[in-house]
DNA sequence: TATGCAACTGCAATCCCTTGCATCTATGAT
DNA sequence: ATCATAGATGCAAGGGATTGCAGTTGCATA
C-alpha cells in the first residue's frame, strides 16, 4: 500500500516536478472506486480547477504509467482505463457476446511469462491486460 | 489455406455483398507480405481506384475481422495492423527498449487458453497478440 | 432484362489521443 | 529572498479511427 505522499516523493527523487496538476490527477486516479478514464479525470480535476488542459491529464498519466504507479487497459471500448497500482495488479476477461468483464488473479499469466523467460529470454510486461473471449454463458 | 475465391463466397454466403472495393482491399491483405497497416491499403487501393475512401478501407477490415479472415494487432505505434489469416496464426514480443519483434508460436498460448477455460468457462479469442516487455539483449 | 430494396459507399463531422511550441513555474543555487 | 533554468503547462493543430447520413449499387426476384 503506497501513500499519496510516497508517490509524490518519488517523483521529486527521479527528478520531475510536483505541480497543482499532478496532485490533483494523482488524487483522481488514486480515490477512483473503478478504472476511470482520461477523459472522467479531466471532469473532475476541473471541478476543482477549471484551467488544467486534457493533454497535461495524458502527459501525467503517460509518466504516472512509466513510472509503475499506474496501470492502462484497453477494455476495447474505444477509450483506455486506468487504475492505481495501490488497489493490486490483475487482469479482467471481456465476453464480447454480452459485454461482462470477470477479474483475474495475476497469477494465471505466471505460467506464461515463465516459459517467455524460458524459450525466449523476454521479460514480459504484463501488468493488466484484459482478454478478449466468450464468457461461460455466452457459449 | 483459404484463396480469395472462397473468402469472396464465404461474403455472399452470410449475406454480405461482394463490391470492387471489397475486392482491391482483399486483394490487398492477402498479397502484403508483412503486416499491413489501414493506411497502406488505402494507398494500394488509391493506385488502381482513386474515390476509395479510408472509411470504406476500415469498415472492411472491421467485416474481414468479425468474419476470422484477417486478424488485426497492436504494436504500439499509434496505428493497428491487419494481416491474412492464410498466413497462420502466430504472436509477437515486442520489446520496449530496442523495438525489436519477435515471433512467437500460437501453442505458446496453449496453456493459458485452457486455463481459462477451465478456471472461468471463458473460451478466450486471442488470434494474434503483441505482448510488450523486455528483449533478452536488453535486460 | 427491368425492378426494388437492403447493403454499401463517400463525405464530413466527430472522437480519442498526441505533439510542437511558446509561455510559465517549481525547485535548487546563490 | 531572488535568480536561473530545466521541466511542465496550455493551446492549437494534427493523426488514426469511427459514425451519421444521404445517395449509390449489388443482387434477388419476377
Ligand atoms: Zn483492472
Ligand atoms: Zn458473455
Ligand atoms: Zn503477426
Ligand atoms: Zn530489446
Amino acid at each position: 500500500m503506497v501513500k499519496t505522499g510516497e508517490i509524490l516523493s518519488k517523483l521529486t527523487a527521479q527528478g520531475y516536478r510536483i505541480t497543482p496538476q499532478r496532485i490533483m490527477i494523482l488524487d483522481a486516479v488514486e480515490n477512483a472506486d473503478d478504472h476511470i478514464s482520461a477523459e472522467e479525470i479531466f471532469t473532475l480535476v476541473c471541478l476543482q480547477y477549471p484551467n488544467v488542459n486534457i493533454s497535461t491529464v495524458y502527459r501525467t498519466l503517460e509518466l504516472l504509467k512509466q513510472l509503475e504507479l499506474v496501470t492502462e487497459t484497453d477494455f476495447g471500448d474505444g477509450r483506455v482505463r486506468y487504475h492505481s497500482i495501490k488497489k493490486g495488479h490483475h487482469h479482467h476477461l471481456v465476453c464480447q457476446k454480452c459485454g461482462g468483464i470477470i477479474d483475474m488473479e495475476e497469477s494465471i499469466f505466471t505460467p506464461l511469462r515463465e516459459s517467455l523467460l524460458k524459450q525466449y529470454g523476454f521479460d514480459a510486461d504484463i501488468h493488466h491486460l484484459a482478454i478478449f473471449g466468450t464468457c461461460k454463458k455466452c457459449r
